[in-house]
DNA sequence: GTTTGGCATTAACATAGGTTACACCGCGCC
DNA sequence: GGCGCGGTGTAACCTATGTTAATGCCAAAC
């Protein structure tokens, strides 16, 4: 796999980025926050389309995405491709609570990445030490299962329509929380094809929902840039419940 | 909640049920295989259609599921039901991996059910202590791990013909590993309607299908009991992969 | 600056699956 | 033995979503 340093000037302020991200998930003492630090610094850049983690690989290595957008899917044997999750900037990613955890779901880069090993997380997990950094990943895995409870509530029974707009809230919320929404509007940086593949829909319907969504003017988009208008009446429409733990 | 004692004879079958199922993840020593038995001492019995754990509740009462199935749920505010696991006879409920975890799903009793309260199973994943218990308990996470995942492909990417195929399937290899299955047939003992919330399809559908399957020669039913007659053929048509965990 | 290729958009058409409604069947209950 | 009820089986019809294919747009590559 491709791996570069990111550049200089960008480092900085992706290591700062990376320290709040574990904090919001649990405030870290200062020893753990030397460490993660420390850790910070192996930070590693990684093109679009790239595989992170493989389907079945030992889940070891712990990471934090710093930047770039990746998603955990599995494909069947005739190429029909299924999204499970996303992996957002500042989320974790290759976590595992158990000791010798198997990765279910191939993860891939949506975007270029830049993501920091961070072997603490894991550790925290297994030794069940209780810390803030503990807390931290913890949160992070609840999370996880959290959006994948969603993902089979919108598959199963949500209309293509209400399934599109429940995924945006979720989008809108897991960034809020990261600080990286604006009035309403966010960056979703991948095609219509991806947000299908996670939605199970084709990408003609995705497109027609989308086009549907505009005329409401329940959303306005402009290059990759979505805003949400009404967020009260899309999360009645859509059924949708702020997840508490995004605190 | 209703609990009663199952009958005199039934108890020395479902204690022996029980210990057998343990085993299965993970050989006892002598020790735990006397604190297992301990435990199955206590086993109670649950009506049809009781609420077993409620969305929301902590996780900190282990069971091991002794007789009868169960469904993890969720219902949408207009009273649309996703079915998103199922608990069989010989598998843990309750289990949770995180120190605070909380019941995503509803879990609920599709027909009466017997089962013994297993603290012992929460210990070991809690502490980390390394024994054929803990390996047990891990080994049953993992496995709703494995079938959730099934569940969000099937939902996601396949046919209704796909999607129940692949779901039989599963149950007849889980209910295998139990010797619950007799030359490719066993006993599901729930509705069309339960399939269906499970699928995320109409009961209607479900049916249609169902006959599909019958006029193929693919399936037998007669009262609950259904036989797979052709296991190589459904797995192929369904793109079905057995879980190495199921031993 | 032209070409090219990926992506969004749109239209026409096809179909899987949903909805409603009703008949049927077995079974417990009066 | 008749009645009521929950479940299965069907049919007719409806619609959400899939498929195919064509068009246009824009940005990267040449």
């Amino acid at each position: 796999m491709i791996k570069t340093k990111p550049a200089q000037g960008e480092l900085h302020r992706l290591r700062e980025f990376g320290l709040r991200a574990l904090a919001h998930c649990g405030a870290l003492d200062e020893e753990e926050e030397k460490t993660a630090h420390a850790a910070l610094a192996d930070m590693q850049s990684v093109p679009a389309g790239h595989e992170l983690i493989a389907e079945g690989e030992p889940l070891n290595r712990p990471c934090l995405l710093l930047e770039g957008w990746a998603v955990r899917q599995r494909v069947l044997s005739d190429g029909r491709r299924q999204i499970f999750s996303f992996v957002l900037p500042g989320d974790g990613l290759g976590l595992c609570a158990r000791p010798d955890g198997v990765a279910l779901h191939s993860t891939f880069a949506l975007t270029p990445v830049t993501l920091a090993p961070m072997p603490l997380l894991n550790q925290r997990l297994q030794t069940r030490s209780k810390s803030p950094l503990s807390d931290a990943a913890w949160n992070m895995i609840s999370l996880e299962e959290t959006f994948l409870s969603n993902q089979v509530m919108r598959l199963g029974r949500q209309s293509a329509y209400e399934r599109l707009i429940h995924l945006l809230l979720e989008f809108h919320d897991r960034l809020k929380a990261k600080g990286a929404v604006e009035d309403g509007s966010f960056v979703m940086p991948f095609t219509q094809e991806v947000l299908s593949d996670a939605l199970g829909l084709s990408t003609v319907h995705t497109n027609r929902v989308l086009q549907q969504l505009r005329r409401e003017r329940l959303i306005q988009t402009h290059a990759a840039t979505v805003r949400l208008v009404d967020l009260v009446l899309l999360a009645e429409v859509a059924d949708y419940h702020r997840s508490p733990r995004l605190g």
